[in-house]
RNA sequence: GGGCCCGUGGCGCAGCCUGGUUAGCGCGUUCGCCUGAUAAGCGAAAGGUCCUGGGUUCGAAGCCCAGCGGGCCCA
């Protein structure tokens, strides 16, 4: 039996009930099983970072992830859908840094087992928090069988993929200028690092020219600290520099960037020279803090070099080169075959060879390095700027370049190849691939891919001691076959060597993976391979992918670049990009602004499947999303109206004991119009469904569904439907209105399904499983195809002519002030064309019954009902100055002269006689106005123009008053809180004649819908029981109810 | 400085690819209506330089160019 829905609804309490449901009945298990031999769907999940609770982004995108995999999986695929878990990296060690008390690398050296052991707890205790929070939002994934990266073999799948590279000469080791965290004492990577503002000192400083008197090369740097480790000057080979006498010496500069002396320094010049860049090339200066340090320098060292980096954009044009401390300076210093040195330590100090410096911090004691180079007169300027700057995207700190020895994945080699290989994915938007993601990859420098840290998958290179040569190992068989029994493929358990051929032992290098390549590896790694060849065999490469926008420097490019090393081609096929969740005024949630909204909170307030429509309705997926608590409010509306409408199908069917047995076999030989007209609807609404789904285009689903719920079930069929639920008796009619609505709920339960997961389930338990037919769940069932000979185009069409019709009588009442309640005479439509018309025929019996008319006509296309006055207003503005004396008279005639026929004829002058005088009406002489008569208003849409003729005859003024009254006994009923089926007597005194007999011609229909067994109507009357004034079209009524057996 | 995205009534968004009658929708506001889905529901009204300026075109919110503002990414 279907059960009549309660009323009111908590669809937290519904959630809890359903997730228990699907727990108990192993629904998820079920429907993997009943898709095991169906077509495989390689779905793959971007691992979250397992350090936290989940937010809205993640929230978002999990459900994004679980709508279209649900989908899929009523489309009958058999869906892999593995979540994935990143939990690796600095984020998790610092964390653990702080549990423990420990503040650098050294402390952590003490006992390295018992901080990766805290950090594998960190990592899994918070697995643990996130997958609860993921399920409340009714995902479904094998939460059982995630992949995580701290895993064994996982980290052989990375292993191997490093081996690949290695194979394939691609991994490299070499000195190189890298961003460097203090801090954390580690490289890091382009993906790892931050851009924030900051203000840093900005210094103009005198580097003396050797053999030269009192004679300077004028430089810029806002970080002093690299003066230390300067070797060169750059200048650019084709600008013009000059040479100026000033009151600071002779100074070198840009022959552009000359005037800055003056306006900046306030120093008068005068030029002694001109030259080309290059003819610098080879200058001796010398470093003006050579007193203060120790650095031996180098063969080549402190002369002007030339490069092109060099722009005038800032500066001086020649820019102070510090082979250490920049990529673009190591470079241009080993072209000259000047060695890069770095006097800066892991941790960011200076070194012994800083001399004076040794120990002082880089950054921070900048301070210290300018107070010398103003003691030593090299001083020019010391001033602040504020621009951006790199930091660590974990901790936060500054970054500093420092050379240093890195392994690298040689990108640059591959660049080529992931252009072209980004052109066989298909990208959601378009431009995620073609413009934002290209740009991307062509910049892209080589991956830096060592990190001197602990926690991550370990480095799978051995060296030897001795004669250097050196060894990847791609297994923990073949690292136990050498090494002996290792219990785990972490550090310090894998940090064991072995021997080497030449003798010499082999160790391991110290440095972990960068985290990325974590990740980047998750195609095969999450399938177990290459340890085991099945399910990578019938499954890779990946179908589908979804992440945030920030990914395509992240998990896209990582992919990307592993998907080369291990297999030559890109791992993935679709890629959605989605955005950001923002405030609402668009700003980043965070936790320092105060303005995070949690998902939780949104469940609390509201349900998960209001969250998840909400998240899934509010924008174009790629566009980061507003959140915005109003919005959802708008959601949690709707699915009020869909449970409103479950609701009365379900009071209903119930009450007449409707069961899908019932609905005949030949239910549309009994359809009504709007019966055939909501199943078209319906069908439409599949079909734009499915195709939303399809292209991924998911917010094209949930406002098609949203409009579909609201619009054609709530407020135009379950209108028109109403009333043929009420009749008491078995009707066909009516079982054909239960069977339609029927259908439309157990099909929209199942196009809801992948959205709303919980609500469609309740519905359709009740609709359809609890009556032992189709599946056990919602979600075993296949998602609904669209009948195509369903879909009436033409009708849809009819019906939005009808609907206009219907809205516009109502807007026409209001004009005359005349209540749904009263039936209109007469609605005559006026039609703008022959469609309209011949909708409006079709939908006759309906347009009357809604618009509450006795009668409709329906007029020719473009023609007015005979009682519209067509009044001609004459212009005097153009008659005056044109006919003077006889312009009053002119007016007056065309007062009296008929409008219509005058209407008609003034497009060519209309001819009128005047005082004897012939005169010609123009269009500028004439305003043509329309009149109704008192009784009639009009009011225009798409299609026409409605009238009504609201003329109160003594049937509308019986009717009306009726229903008044009906209505006030009603209410009374329900004040009383009587029973639906309860008996009344009723009194009803009016102090007026006419209206006491009006009422007694509507007798019977009184006592019919108010279920009164006496019914006694009068002016004057002893009332009893429970009694009430109203006052009616300004009439004092006396009404008094009692419950009768 | 470069790349990409966004800019439509007070607010949140459609429409733009494929140019064409009065630019839609929801929220909010005001005024009504309805009441056997009822601690709901419905209608109407007010409210818009479609960021700005050029161009293409008979016609531009839409296409092109430039600029401004916001976001993300990079340098």
């Amino acid at each position: 039996m279907i059960a009549p829905a309660p009323r009111n609804i908590d669809l937290k309490k519904l959630e809890e009930k359903v997730q228990k449901f699907w727990k108990e009945h192993k629904v998820y298990e079920k429907s993997k099983e009943a898709l095991r031999d169906k077509p495989a769907y390689y779905f793959l999940d971007g691992p979250p970072y397992a350090s936290g609770a989940i937010h809205l982004g993640t929230a978002w995108n999990k459900i994004m992830k679980d709508a279209i995999l649900r989908y899929l999986a009523m489309r009958g695929y058999n869906v892999r859908r593995q979540p994935g878990w990143d939990c690796h990296g600095l984020p998790i060690e610092v964390k653990v840094e702080k549990e423990m008390g420990i503040k650098n690398k050294r402390e952590i050296e003490e006992n390295v087992e018992a901080f990766i052991e805290a950090c594998r707890n960190w990592a899994l205790r918070h697995v643990e928090i996130m997958t609860s929070q993921f399920k409340r939002l009714g995902v479904w994934m094998d939460w059982d069988e995630p992949y995580m990266t701290l895993k064994d073999d996982y980290i052989e799948s990375a292993w191997w993929t490093i081996k690949r590279a290695h194979e394939k000469g691609l991994l490299t080791r070499d000195l190189r200028v890298v961003t460097w965290c203090p801090r954390c004492e580690t490289a890091l990577a382009d993906a790892e690092i931050e851009y924030a503002e900051r203000t840093d000192p900005s210094i103009y400083v005198k580097f003396p020219v050797v053999g030269a008197e009192n004679e300077y090369l004028l430089i810029w740097t806002t970080t002093p600290w690299t003066l230390v480790g300067n070797l060169a000057v750059v200048v650019h080979p084709d600008f013009d520099y000059v040479k100026v006498k000033t009151s600071q010496g002779k100074l070198i500069i840009a022959k552009e960037l000359v005037h800055l002396l003056e306006d900046k320094f306030g120093l008068s010049y005068e030029v002694l020279e001109e030259f080309k860049g290059r003819e610098l090339e080879g200058l001796q200066y010398e470093n003006p803090l050579k007193d203060y340090i120790k650095v031996e320098a180098p063969e080549n060292a402190y002369r002007v070099i030339l490069a092109d980096f060099v722009t005038l954009g800032e500066g001086t044009g020649l820019v102070h080169c510090a082979p250490g401390h920049g990529p673009e300076d190591f470079e241009a210093a080993k072209r000259y075959g000047i060695p890069a040195i770095c006097p800066v330590d892991e941790e960011g100090r200076f070194t012994e060879i800083a001399g004076k410096y040794a120990g002082y911090k880089t950054k921070k004691d900048d301070k210290v390095i300018i107070q010398d180079l103003s003691k030593k007169g090299a001083l020019l300027k010391a001033e602040h700027i504020t621009h951006r700057y790199g930091h660590c995207w974990r901790c936060k700190s500054p970054i500093i370049y420092r050379a240093t020895e890195q392994w690298f994945i040689a990108i640059t080699k591959l660049k080529e190849k992931m252009l072209s290989e980004i052109e066989r994915v298909e990208w959601i938007p378009e431009w995620a691939g073609s413009a934002r993601f290209k740009d991307w990859i062509s910049n892209a420098k080589d991956w830096t891919i060592s990190r001197q840290r602990y926690w991550g998958i370990p480095l799978p290179v051995w060296v030897c001691d001795s004669c250097g040569s050196m060894e990847v190992i791609a297994s923990k068989a073949e690292l136990e076959a050498k090494a002996g029994k290792v219990k785990e493929l972490h550090r310090p358990y894998v940090d064991v060597s072995f021997a080497c051929e030449c003798g010499g032992e082999k160790r391991r290098v110290s440095d972990v993976l960068d985290v990325w390549f974590d990740s980047g590896v998750a195609g095969w790694a999450s399938l177990g391979y290459p340890a085991k060849e099945e399910p990578f065999r019938s499954l890779y490469p990946v179908d589908f992918i979804t992440e945030g926008h920030d990914q395509t420097r992240g998990w896209f490019y990582s992919q990307l670049g592993c998907g080369l090393l291990a297999f030559d081609e890109v791992p993935y096929r679709r890629v959605l990009m989605h955005g950001f969740t923002l405030d609402e005024k668009g700003e980043k949630m965070s936790k320092s602004l105060g303005n995070v909204v949690t998902p939780e909170e949104v469940i609390e307030r509201f349900s998960a499947d209001i969250l998840r429509f909400y998240v899934l309705w509010a924008n174009k997926p790629w566009e980061d999303l507003r959140f915005n608590w109003e919005e959802v409010k708008v959601v949690s509306k709707m699915f009020n109206i869909l449970w409103n409408v479950y609701v009365f199908a379900t009071t209903y069917m119930s009450l007449d004991g409707f069961t899908p047995e019932k609905v005949p076999p030949n239910l549309r030989k009994h359809c009504r119009s709007e019966d055939k007209w909501i199943l078209s609807k319906l069908n439409s609404v599949i079909k734009e469904v499915s195709e939303a789904f399809d292209t991924l285009h998911l917010y094209k689903a949930t406002r098609a569904l949203n409009e579909f719920i609201v619009e054609d079930l709530s407020r135009w069929y379950i209108t028109l439907v109403r009333p043929r639920t009420w009749v008491e008796k078995e009707s066909i009619d009516k079982i054909a209105a239960y069977s339609v609505l029927y259908r439309v709920l157990c099909h929209l339960a199942k196009l809801l399904a992948p959205i709303a997961p919980h609500v469609s389930e309740e519905i359709y338990q009740n609709l359809v499983a609890s009556l032992g037919i189709g599946e056990d769940s919602v979600h075993l069932e296949k998602f609904p195809s669209p009948h195509e000979e369903y879909i009436d185009k033409e009708l849809e069409e009819d019906m939005l002519v009808a609907r206009g019709v219907v809205e516009a009588t109502a807007s026409a009442r209001e004009k005359l002030g005349v209540k749904r309640r009263w039936p209109v005479l007469r609605l005559i439509f006026s039609p703008i064309d022959d469609r309209a018309a011949k909708a409006a025929k079709h939908l006759e019996e309906l347009i009357k019954r809604q618009g509450n008319a006795m009668e409709l006509v329906i007029l020719p296309p473009g023609e007015e009902p005979a009682e519209v006055e067509l009044v001609a207003e004459p212009n005097f503005a153009t008659l005056g100055p044109e006919f003077k004396g006889l312009a009053k008279d002119v007016a007056e005639a065309i007062r009296r002269e008929d409008a219509r026929k005058l209407h008609a004829g003034i497009e060519k002058g209309y001819p009128l006689t005047v005082k004897g005088e012939e005169v010609l009406i123009k269009e500028k002489h004439v305003e043509f106005k329309k009149r109704l008569p008192e009784n009639m208003a009009s009011a225009s849409f798409d299609h026409g123009v409605v009238y009504i003729d609201a003329t109160k005859t003594r049937e509308i003024l019986e009717l009306g008053y009726a229903r008044e009254v009906v209505r006030r006994i009603q209410e009374m009923r329900k004040e009383l809180d009587l029973a639906v089926e309860a008996y009344i007597s009723t009194k009803v005194s009016v102090g007026d004649e006419e209206i006491v007999d009006y009422l007694e011609a509507q007798r019977e229909y009184i006592a019919r819908e108010t279920r009164s067994k006496q019914l006694e109507i009068a002016t004057q009357l002893t009332h009893e029981g429970y009694e009430k004034v109203w006052k009616i079209e300004g009439k004092e009524f006396r009404i008094s109810i009692r419950e009768v057996e």
